[in-house]
DNA sequence: GTCTATATCCAGATAGAC
DNA sequence: GTCTATCTGGATATAGAC
């Protein structure tokens, strides 16, 4: 079973993976800043040193993450998009997904934080917020068009869909940043709240219809 | 005019304004670890060493401003349950207020940031996260109280006033993220449409009524 | 009170042996 | 591909002159 030139390509990108998990966790927990190179090859169990022969500084690997988490959510929208419930379940899906996922404290919850906190921050690499921007862009642009579907069959409340996606976006970014204070003894929103403010429904206290958990892939 | 000691004690006071006020900036546009002494010592004024005169470290000037930023906007809150207007009132000129220093960019954009981006980190010092969440409970506290009040006038829609009140707080923490955000070609969303999400009435494309723009200091 | 100088440490990144 | 050793710069914080 001597080497071949794939088998190389294969373990190089099983490495980089490596690399890069454990570089999410450790972005979304503390930030660009202050994550060192040294806990992150440590936390993939390699040495500083190689660290650079599969990246070539530590911005470059932030930017990475902060683009392929976008690149998944998008890809996560897009796909919502698609599914064959009604629009308002639609985002009720997406609400109870990002809800899901921040409670697991898993990839998809690290990186929803890792673009939470390259948002707040000024001082991330150039790249990243270009791919921020972007990324937003299209996200809000795919939430518009759930929204208009769901107004056109009454599911959901009018308004500028633009604006409402704008809504959207920002409970999710406001979720995702209230995963960072622990011990919250006011719990989150649920996602049955959540999604009932972008319902026609007069409020009700409680609603029937529990929370949808379909086999959407989020991000 | 020879010093006397309340004197001295006056600019010291002022001097540690400036200082804090400096590192507010600061922090709110990079966050705890990117920004260094020497970038605060700049902006005030001064040199690197006499920064340390008037503050132990770094993370005693950081604790310093996310205390008192949370003060200050529990303050505000209760000012605002005090104010005579209705319930749904208060709840649009605090999402108003809000809007509105995020735009002006002063020293209240940057506390609210500096909330936001405290929040979203795991390496905060100890006592900033204390803060952090005492504040948040106060304030969630203080949002409710005005809910329910709301709920019993009829202004505002139904639900668990606690769980509304966390919602309105995770807008207003996705709102500060959203600041970061330069360029935005899909705006944050307006005063009127966020408060609407907490009204009774059947959501309308436009409402009559344009910002209440009270005196109403915000934090 | 304020500054300059500096001790001390540690980070990012590179070099080169294996 | 992987590691150890190291260069180099810079950051926090302190010491001590003025």
């Amino acid at each position: 079973m001597g080497r071949n030139p794939e088998g190389n390509q294969r373990i190089r990108d099983q490495r980089r993976r490596l690399v890069l998990s454990a570089a999410l966790k450790l972005f979304a927990d503390r930030g660009l800043a202050a994550t060192r190179i040294s806990d992150i090859a440590w936390a993939a169990g390699i040495s500083d040193g190689l660290v650079y022969h599969y990246f070539d500084s530590k911005d470059a690997i932030f930017v990475e993450l902060v683009r392929s988490a976008l690149a998944a959510m998008v890809a996560s929208a897009h796909a919502l998009e698609n599914l064959a419930v009604s629009p308002r379940d639609r985002l009720k899906l997406a609400l109870g997904g990002v809800r899901r996922d921040l409670a697991r404290r898993g990839d998809a919850a690290n990186a929803l934080v890792l673009v939470a906190s390259a948002a707040v921050s000024a001082n991330v690499p150039a790249d990243a917020l270009q791919a921020l921007e972007d990324g937003q862009l299209e996200l809000q642009a795919s939430i518009a068009r759930i929204v208009e579907a769901g107004q056109a069959d009454g599911s959901v409340r009018p308004g500028e869909p633009a604006e409402l996606a704008s809504v959207f976006w920002t409970l999710i970014l406001g979720l995702a940043v209230r995963r960072g204070i622990r011990s919250d003894n006011a719990p989150a929103p649920s996602a049955e709240l959540l999604v009932s403010l972008f319902g026609v429904d007069p409020p009700a206290l409680t609603r029937g219809d529990r929370t949808l958990d379909a086999g959407t892939r989020s991000y």
